[in-house]
DNA sequence: CGGAAGGTAGACAGGTCTGTCTATCTCGTG
DNA sequence: CACGAGATAGACAGACCTGTCTACCTTCCG
């Protein structure tokens, strides 16, 4: 309320993000110079250090729009799976099916970071946080369809998650999304139980 | 050949790749300077040159040693868990467990270095025809365990080899490896067939 | 003895990387 | 208008990286 009141401006920072996007994702972190980064977003040098002091800082930031970027679509696809939280669980594997189709795909941007830091470094902090914090979504769901163990449920199907995207970067065949969300299917109606699946009811909130 | 018949010699290029497959899968190919190694290694630059031309090269080598040494536990686990080819399949999920609890855990290297090279490259390749042979062999043994498809199942168990390889080095848990081997016991079960472990995979009585 | 093969030590070139710093320009606001 | 915030352009420092090259030394073997 006292002065800088102003709305986000669509420009600078910005727009360094978004191109340290495109190049980390494509080209890898180590692999893309902060020059290169400044030329292509159009910047000066100093407006550059200005928003991020350090190449660190920059990374986080390129992290957090991987992060929520990939959540987005993972709940996107949850939600087109329709109401039941069980049919949500093997849904969210279509986001793996249309991420891997898209051109230029490179795998998962997390997983990638963390393959060129050192653990305990800020950025694998991050990628940690991230694959966390998708697992405890699913956890939910899968207590929300009634499964007997979310926890165990959840891991499998962020291990299934996790593997096609890590393979999926590498022979790129459509073929791993869609053995992973069958293999999802059975897993889920293994754990979830003979029973009904979970009718609709709630929508879970998305974090 | 005039008469070089002495040829075990227990140096040099060994004690290079050796250095190169520590400090690679330590800290990564890019981080990794060859100044570095051949500082560790106690060779001369220009021994170091006759043998790698070009740091791919060694980056090639190293690959073919991670090959060997994942390779090699994948088939101990498998073995280990006794004759029956199903029995096999969910047994060599003992190798990933063995590999997360291990000092220095990194994932997989192949992973991490495909993670870092750009696709099309000589060190993309590899990881692709590494990742290729994993899963030729598992089929093999899915195809000896009277699994129905034997290329979805390995296909699948490969997913969840890779999603424990790729996660395994963030969170560092070993839980996740007991959840793989208890999710591929559910799949290779289902693709087997409703006999539930009937020792040897000959006896498929699959309707 | 003599010579070839291969190892050692280290200077050097040329490029790239991160990060700093100066100097100028533009613009909104008091 | 004046002023300060923030952007721009680009030189620069210092480190590091890959790869080349010279020069010397050891060892084996005919």
């Amino acid at each position: 309320m006292s002065s800088t009141s102003k709305v986000p401006p669509p420009s600078a920072r910005d727009r360094i993000v978004q191109t340290a996007f495109r190049l980390f994702y494509a080209h890898g972190i180590r692999a893309t110079g902060i020059d290169l980064i400044i030329a292509e977003s159009g910047v000066a040098k100093a407006t550059f250090y200005k928003h991020f002091p350090s190449k660190d800082d920059l990374v986080v930031a390129y992290l957090d729009v991987v992060d929520e970027a990939w959540s987005g679509q993972l709940h996107a696809a949850a939600e087109a799976a329709g109401p039941a939280p069980a049919d949500q669980l093997v849904g969210l594997f279509d986001a793996l099916g249309n991420a891997c189709r898209r051109e230029g795909y490179r795998g998962c941007g997390f997983i990638n970071a963390a393959a060129e830091t050192a653990p305990g470094s800020r950025v694998h902090d991050r990628t940690v946080a991230h694959k966390t914090s998708v697992r405890a979504w699913v956890r939910d769901v899968a207590e929300d369809a009634g499964a007997k163990d979310p926890d165990a449920l959840s891991r499998a199907l962020t291990l299934l998650l996790d593997g096609g995207l890590a393979s999926g970067a590498l022979d790129a065949s459509p073929d791993a999304a869609v053995v992973a969300k069958a293999s999802a299917q059975a897993l889920v109606g293994a754990a979830v139980g003979p029973t009904r699946r979970g009718a609709a009811g709630k929508t879970r909130g998305r974090a």
